[in-house]
RNA sequence: GGGCGGAUAGCUCAGCGGUAGAGCGUCGCCCUUACAAGGCGAGGGUCACAGGUUCAAAUCCUGUUCCGCCCACCA
């Protein structure tokens, strides 16, 4: 089955049942090798552009990239048919915290080392070799899920290019006074020796204890009572601050009091801005090297900062006796003092607000140093004035306002990260001639390149990752080069990305966008969900719930999947493939904040994908005779009536995918395949097809084929695999090699056949209710009987009796007729229709009781509707108010459910006279 | 402390002014030569709760309760 010829007008065989294996592999390399996704800048067409989001290097995709991967890849799929010139460009993320941290766990793990074990340069070659490997298996991946991305265009935010870009920008946003270098109170990971962005540190409540310790005043019995989690941040307090109006302590305001443990003497300060009178005692610890906002108050009072920890938490110097101890270790011995000596006033529980680094999980410590930043409120004001002039749209539109609330009130960006994994930053700082290097002066340059005159160090930290990606729409396009692509692709059409990175992302890439290319990188931000267990627990690691989609699409057996997984799916996973996976996630779109992925929806996509495979199957087999003339054939109703379904639908879905409507389009599309076209369609097709008229043949063939040809272009953005594979094996003349490249279905009118979906609906209708009669009563499946139906309209009648052999087939009857209304047969199960009532007369073949009790149960529901209907309609202002078109058709409804229960009943009491 | 999302059939979700739909699961009957990963039927919901607006509310407004997320330097 791999190895079907590329145009191939042979209808070989196919499987009984879809194996996605094979197939995937086998197109996923095609597309590639022809180079479908390949775009070329310089054509005619409309340029539509995608940057996919650069997953991590850090490990392998996840359910969010898969989802990530299938909306874009709809989006592309779907532009490229319509005839835009796609690009969707690969890339990955150097992700330097997160990368950096799992080398450095994996470096301990396997050689029992330190990053600085290794030094810099062999370090970051380990890293180099990690990302080649990691790098390689996310190529895979994307493969492997049928994006279709350039891969001659893949790019990596550490790669030459786009460390060019980064320089530039960084000597450009210096120059221009955007980039500065500053000595301030900054987010530091302990555990990870490095500066952290504000967005990068996570606010966590947790229980613990509010202690309040005794500070006596000097020369003075009094002593104040502060309250604080931290009780050995005392040991750097510079101060006490009472509130200036607060009568309590007023007296004490430039007294001075006795630091305990360390007997230091520190002022008493007045101060509006730290201090709430009515929380706590009102009196309130100052610790300004190690306190946000006691920082502040230090800088108001120019108090001493006093930095009481080392870059690992643990007390220095300035700790007195509490030097050499971690910051957990010196808060017990620190409170085990302070209660020996009689401070320590009271220890209550209290749920703490706690900072804990996003990646190592570690309380950040509040640490003065030099760092880089980015002074944003220039660019974030052009970015809000994009947004609110419409420039650029969220979607879901919600997410506008939480862009705006964090742009407006937003911070310098913290862009110096103390790390080896990274772009370099591009300053340099003068060596003097002891081989000495001050970096806490200011006399270093910003430059592209080291200065070539005198000696020079680079400074060692590297910049934020988000610095890189914040780019990444105009550098992974070959900016600072003029490069066709750039002029052809940006602004890009779209950006499609998870919501969580918002601020981290897309915020800074609208910034930069504008600032350096001069209009935003794209005008729609399309923010999906995120995606969850089916419990609605967010996928983690040590939890167990990690799926790996590869496992979906493959399959798993029990003991390779993780621990909840496994209890869930004790059998293991079944092989799903690649386009049911996909099918699942583009249906899961519409959703709220959170798509809780269920392994039965993607089975049930499975089945579909099946469904399909074996329509085409049930064509081929019917097709072996046929040659596309390109002649149109005169068909039946039912073609023309399928052909009109299908219309209906390819507008539909080209009217939700334009809304961003994933859900709406990928249901449309299903619903018509299965239900219309294979329920019906291919049923009803089955008498042309193997009767005796060459004619009806020739129509329901050529039905078939167009039906089908139009279904999988319709389909492909969706599931690409299967319906590339059975279009290749399609009897028609095909104008390009794959159907990736070929032109979707736009919407044609003169499709749209009502006359003939009028004609059809009375003969589904038919069948169903003789369908239910059957089943209700019990009669077997193989037994033909004979249905009749009494209908007034002669045009109905001649109607249904044309499709005499549809309705005996479908239906499994023996005999059918469509007559005038006459006398009611004596023994017959009943069922009334619009405008025609149908009779199955019974021999003795039907439980009568059972009959009567369905009977009873349509006519109560009918007289449970016609009561609501009835009360609305006698209510005079429901009549006067509501538009005439709600009230005619309720009173249409209201006659048809009064003549529906009148012959009900009548078809009741005409079998409870039967005796049993 | 602000802001946002969700609450609809046993499960996962559509619908978002004209009194409810799908898939899976359940229950019948069928191996009808495209498909048992199937066919044909059936059953199943006071649309979280309480008010309000409206002729009409799952759908709009207000409040409440749960679940989840984001932002925020109250010791």
């Amino acid at each position: 089955m791999t190895d079907v010829k590329m145009g191939s007008l042979a209808a070989a065989e196919l499987a009984k049942s879809y194996e996605p294996a094979s197939v995937e592999a086998h197109w996923s390399r095609i597309w590639e090798e022809r180079g479908c996704f390949t775009a070329n800048p310089n054509s005619a067409r409309e340029p539509y552009c995608l940057v996919l989001p650069p997953p991590n290097v850090t490990g392998s995709l996840h359910l969010g990239h898969a989802l990530t991967a299938t909306i874009q890849d709809v989006l592309i799929r779907w532009k490229r048919m319509l005839g835009f010139e796609a690009l969707w460009v690969p890339g990955m993320d150097h992700a330097g915290i997160a990368t950096q941290m799992v080398v450095e766990r994996e470096l301990l793990a396997t050689d029992g080392k330190s990053r600085q074990d290794l030094g810099r340069e062999a370090f970051t070659e380990r890293v180099w070799k990690w990302k080649a490997n990691y790098g390689a298996k996310i190529g895979e991946q994307h493969r492997r899920l049928g994006a279709s991305l350039d891969w001659s265009r893949e790019r990596f935010t550490l790669d030459s290019g786009l460390s060019l870009a980064v320089r530039e920008v960084f000597v450009r946003l210096y120059e221009e006074g955007l980039i500065y270098r500053a000595q301030r109170l900054i987010h530091w990971d302990p555990e990870l020796l490095t500066a952290l962005s504000d967005l990068e540190v996570e606010n966590e409540e947790r229980d613990g204890t509010l202690w309040s310790i005794a500070y006596p005043v000097v020369g003075s019995a009094e002593r104040l009572t502060v309250a604080t989690t931290r009780p050995e941040t005392m040991l750097g307090d510079s101060a006490i601050a009472v509130h200036p109006e607060d009568s309590r302590y007023r007296h004490l305001i430039g007294k001075t009091a006795l630091l305990p443990l360390l007997e230091r003497e520190i002022p008493i300060i007045g101060d509006a801005e730290l201090v709430d009178p009515t929380f706590g005692t009102g009196v309130v610890k100052v610790t300004p090297a190690h306190d946000h906002r006691d920082y502040a108050t230090g800088q108001r009072h120019g108090l001493p900062m006093i930095n009481i920890f080392t870059e690992r938490a643990v007390v220095n110097e300035n700790g007195g006796p509490y030097a050499g101890l971690d910051r957990f270790e010196a808060r017990e011995k620190v409170l085990s003092d302070l209660e020996a000596q009689g401070f320590l006033v009271e220890a209550k529980p209290y749920r703490i607000p706690l900072a804990v680094s996003q990646r190592s999980k570690s309380p950040v410590e509040p640490r003065l140093s030099w760092q880089w930043y980015v002074r944003v409120a220039p660019l974030a004001e052009a970015a809000l004035a994009a947004v609110h002039r419409g420039d650029i749209r969220f979607v879901p539109e919600g997410w506008t306002n939480t862009f705006y609330a964090w742009m407006n009130n937003i911070h310098d960006w913290c862009i110096s990260r103390q790390l080896w994994w990274g772009h370099q930053i591009p300053a340099w700082y003068p060596v003097d001639s002891q081989g000495q290097v001050d970096w806490t002066a200011s006399t270093f340059v910003v430059a592209r390149e080291a200065p070539s005159q005198g000696k020079w160090i680079q400074d060692t930290d590297v910049l934020d990752t988000w610095f890189s990606s914040a780019l990444w729409p105009f550098s992974a396009l070959g900016w600072p080069s003029e490069t066709e692509d750039l002029k052809r692709f940006y602004p890009n059409a779209l950006l499609e990305t998870g919501h969580d990175i918002i601020f981290y992302w897309v915020a800074r890439m609208v910034m930069m966008g504008i600032h350096f290319m001069g209009k935003p990188p794209f005008p729609i931000v399309y923010l999906h969900a995120m995606v969850r267990d089916e419990k609605g627990e967010k996928m983690s690691k040590t939890k167990g719930n990690v799926i790996d989609p590869l496992d979906i699409i493959g399959g798993a057996p029990a003991k390779a999947l993780p621990p909840a997984i496994r209890n869930r799916y004790p059998e293991g996973l079944p092989p799903m493939g690649a386009d049911a996976l996909r099918l699942t996630l583009a249906q899961s779109t519409q959703q709220g904040r959170e798509i809780r992925l269920s392994i039965d929806r993607v089975a049930g996509s499975r089945a579909f994908c099946n469904k399909l495979w074996n329509a085409a199957r049930f064509a081929m087999m019917n097709l072996h005779d046929w040659k596309p003339t390109g002649e149109p054939v005169r068909g039946g109703i039912f073609d023309a009536w399928i052909t009109s379904r299908l219309e209906r639908t390819v507008e539909a879905v080209n009217q939700s995918l334009e809304g961003f409507d994933f859900s709406a389009a990928t249901s449309a599309a299903y619903q018509f395949t299965w239900g219309d076209f294979c329920d019906w369609y291919i049923e009803v097709a089955k008498s042309a097809l193997q009767g005796e008229d060459a004619d009806a043949r020739r129509a329901a063939q050529s039905t078939l084929v167009q039906c089908l040809d139009r279904t999988l272009r319709l389909l492909h953005p969706f599931i690409p695999f299967i319906t590339e594979e059975i279009w290749q094996r399609l009897p028609i003349s095909k104008a390009e090699e794959t159907l990736a490249t070929s032109a979707y279905p736009i919407f044609l009118a003169m499709n749209v056949d009502a006359a003939s979906e009028a004609q059809v609906a009375p003969v589904l209708e038919v069948v169903s209710a003789i369908r239910v009669i059957r089943s209700e009563s019990g009669i077997h499946p193989a037994e033909r009987i004979f249905a009749v139906v009494h209908a007034e309209d002669p045009a109905m009648r001649s109607a249904l009796t044309q499709q005499t052999a549809v309705i005996t087939r479908l239906a499994g009857l023996g005999e059918f007729r469509a007559i005038a209304p006459e006398s009611k047969p004596r023994l017959a199960a009943s069922q009334v229709l619009r405008g025609a009532e149908l009779f199955v007369p019974l021999s003795g073949i039907v439980d009568l009781s059972e009959e009567r009790n369905r009977l009873q149960r349509e006519l109560d529901r009918s007289r449970a509707e016609w009561g609501s209907l009835d009360r609305k309609l006698s209510n005079a202002s429901f009549v006067a108010r509501a538009p005439s078109e709600i009230v005619d058709r309720d009173r249409e409804r209201v006659a048809e459910l009064a003549g529906r229960m009148k012959k009900i009943s009548a078809n009741l009491q005409n079998i409870s006279e039967v005796p049993e």
